[in-house]
DNA sequence: CTTCATTGTGTTAACGATAACAACTTGCGT
DNA sequence: ACGCAAGTTGTTATCGTTAACACAATGAAG
């Protein structure tokens, strides 16, 4: 008999409708051969029981859960929404429930600790994603019953990784602002531990030297922290270095700050100063967005993060993939040719 | 013995190990007399086969599992994002992980879809965060065994809800302004079916005829869709209004909007007219936000609704509660006195 | 009137972990 | 030598579900 406090099992259904647990099960299932009048004694008792099958059972039967673990460290940032959002979307097309586990990133945790974490809860994939460097990137090797992938523009020899090209991000705005002319670009990055600040910086880096150019030496100011006003600091620093008419800023908060920051020290964007920033956040934000900037596709991020975890599942003991998925440019209001020289 | 394909169980470990399945459940739970030579040897065949405890079976065992669902229709909203962190934070706090339900907001879902979609879940209780009305608000009835918790400013009759005062900010708001001078106040609406920007109209409203004042008929341009573009629509239609010299808007980027608007046609902020939004979401993109608006304590929310469905999980067939959590007025620079009568 | 497929239903035995108990060591006191 | 507690380990049964099989009942074909 079921008790007031307690769930109703398949037995408290079969007794009720005078049949077996295995009927019941057929009837839940849909499938399977069973008379139009037993079904509807069953479905009649299930209802008046209110009965659910239990997740833990089935699961525990099935031999997995049909869920993923996704471990992120933070939601600001917009990136990582919408590809939670993605993840989300395509989890549910392969029947994939999510489990989130939210990180604090202001501790030193390890790929390790999240993954050990993770472990015994009821997933059968994981997929972190990661915004800082960790100190165990290179050596983490996740057991081969329970597949991780990393969403990072880094490559690790023992799990799989996928990413927007972050460096790519980096090649394209500062070709773009070399193509319009501009004798170099300066840049202003996010926190020195992100990962995607790291790459965005070493794709603007390299495309200067491949054209021959030295990289600026990058002011203390030009360190930014995501912030807009750690943009407007960059902004206000730059404004005093005449050469510097094209900066490309490693996303469009600080981008924004940048140009407040420049704007109030007397230098017009762009027609003295183009800007270039990442991420297109803005849209949702401010009526007519001027900022030309790079749009990652989180989309399709997520839709690889997913497939790759489940391909993992279902065959363990499979060779790590390391995929990069292309960004585009968005031109729009401040990018312009170089000044005349003066 | 373990095939290369399937987890190890503790019975795997337990034989390797040369012990009992039990003695391994103790050494997995640290508890209990085990001596420290059979700990030893057991934790080394854990380590061997990669043991990890299977979850589904753990929680089979005991009869929960440790889990709550949440169910919310859009991650883009500040509101949530933060709703959400808080939620998470909450509940790893007591020990619960989440399952993370994202629900396509474009559907025509009800609450008992989505109740009844996430009842076979492995979860003890749902949280849903409900963001536009639902034809089912009234009859909406959980089963006592699955309990929910709806994120919302309305209440129905069978379930507890708990939100941000929606009702409050638009009466701190409105007051403010009535405070500082101005004769009316008009209000900028997000979507029809936001149940949040409903009651904040609800509470601009009041306000107003409490002070004796009919509140302004709403124009077709006030009644915008959160995006900053409509706010600017209907900054550009207020500006026509030569009465008008307080507006409220049922978010900051259509704040931000409205002032656009209000610019571009010879309105000056504060000066001519004041602007209030409401969930401080622009200082993660803008340099020194000028935007006077309403703050809402989100982790306060988040703690309440993990809070009361955990009591309600574990004392079934409690009274549904309903808690209404106060917000708070900032007031930066786009609010000031009523302009001098013309 | 058998024989044999067909259809519906019940029975058994797992899945992996663990509470409750039983059983076996020790070491100590008498 | 005996009894008894304390410490350690093994056994059994159970959680709810379901695959695989066993078994009835029915009807059709020979």
């Amino acid at each position: 008999m079921a008790s007031s406090h307690a769930f109703a099992s398949q037995i408290d259904v079969a007794r009720r409708a005078g049949v077996s647990a295995e009927t019941v099960s057929r009837v839940s299932h849909g499938s399977s051969a069973v008379s139009e009048r037993t079904k509807q004694k069953v479905l009649q008792a299930m209802n008046e029981l209110e009965y659910r099958p239990n997740g833990a059972a089935q699961a525990l039967k099935r031999g997995s859960f049909q869920t993923l673990g996704v471990a992120l460290f933070d939601l600001r940032s917009t990136g990582n929404l919408l590809l939670l959002r993605a993840i989300s979307e395509s989890a549910a097309l392969k029947g994939y429930s999510l489990t989130v586990q939210i990180v604090p990133h202001s501790k030193k945790v390890t790929l390790t600790d999240i993954y050990t974490h993770m472990r015994p809860q009821a997933v059968d994939g994981m997929i972190i994603i990661l915004e800082q460097t960790m100190p165990d990137l290179e050596e983490f090797s996740p057991s081969p019953v329970l597949p991780v992938t990393i969403v990072t523009s880094l490559t690790t020899p023992h799990a799989s990784t996928v990413d927007s090209d972050q460096e790519m991000a980096g090649r394209i705005a500062t070709t773009r602002l070399l193509e319009l002319g501009h004798h170099s670009v300066w840049f202003v990055s996010g926190p020195s531990d992100s990962i995607a600040s790291q790459c965005r910086e070493k794709g603007w880096r390299t495309t200067l030297i491949a054209h021959g150019i030295q990289p600026p030496t990058m002011l203390p100011a030009c360190h930014g922290d995501w912030s807009p006003n750690s943009g407007y600091e960059a902004g206000c620093a730059l404004a005093r270095i005449p050469d510097c008419t094209a900066v490309y800023t490693a996303n469009d908060a600080m981008a924004n700050g940048v140009i407040a920051g420049l704007k109030d020290h007397g230098k017009r964007v762009p027609e003295d100063v183009s800007v270039i920033g990442e991420d297109d956040s803005l849209k949702d934000f401010e009526p007519h967005v001027r900022l030309s900037t790079i749009s990652e596709d989180w989309t399709q991020v997520g839709k690889y993060a997913v497939a790759m975890t489940v391909d993992a599942i279902k065959n363990h003991r499979m060779a790590p993939r390391h995929e990069l998925l292309p960004c585009q440019l968005i031109d729009r209001a401040t990018t312009a040719p170089a000044p005349a020289e003066s």
